[in-house]
DNA sequence: CAGGATCCGAGCGGATACTG
DNA sequence: CAGTATCCGCTCGGATCCTG
């Protein structure tokens, strides 16, 4: 559990997941998929979602190489969670947001 | 989303809410329960917690002074998201070992 | 008992330059 | 194109001491 957490609690790893929910991708069109991160963030969570098995890595020798990453059917299955936290703070973000404007104004 | 997922990805806030899904809990409850939190990252994670109103925070004007933490409603709600990503975590433990000790491998 | 204050080392993460 | 390498500021987080 705490390994699972880890991984979403690495910030990025999520995104990029959704962001190859719909079909594999290329680093580049990651790159601009994710405004705010940098390359070398990128490539840690590529990384990182790839030891966990969550992603798969092929290689094109074609010139210049191209790289795919593409989800795999674990890193599919990990979706509906994800979808179900998701769902939850599409419902809840205008209570989020109040509860954070009071507690700030609170402590003002 | 980001919000949210800054809130799980704050690797202890989870089993925060994990803990004090049964019942309320006082701060050194809390510190017996999670062996590796520090008192001061359970103070930052409680804070965070209350600011984002998923717990409610009471105070008990005793000698010594005793505080009682408990989930709010909002707080309750999200455990089911959460359970559904636990559900999948000890559903796919085996496999996730596995695609890890896979890639160690490989790259040794 | 519940925490604030302070100090400090380790690592996260950005910017830039370089490679196959 | 898809990275790696290096430098470096900044925050995370532990340890310790102090308070109401």
């Amino acid at each position: 559990m705490r390994d699972l957490l880890d991984h979403i609690a690495a910030k990025w790893t999520t995104l990029v997941l959704l962001a190859l929910e719909q079909e594999p991708r290329r680093f580049n069109t990651l790159l601009r998929m994710l405004p705010d991160i940098s390359r070398r963030m990128l490539t840690q969570s590529l990384r990182d979602l790839e030891r966990g098995g969550f992603i798969d890595r092929t290689v094109f020798p074609t010139k210049p190489p191209a790289v795919q990453y593409a989800l795999t059917p674990m890193g599919h299955s990990l979706m509906g969670p994800i979808r179900s936290l998701i769902g939850w703070a599409e419902a809840n973000e205008t209570a989020l947001n109040a509860a954070r404007a009071r507690y700030d104004a609170a402590q003002a």
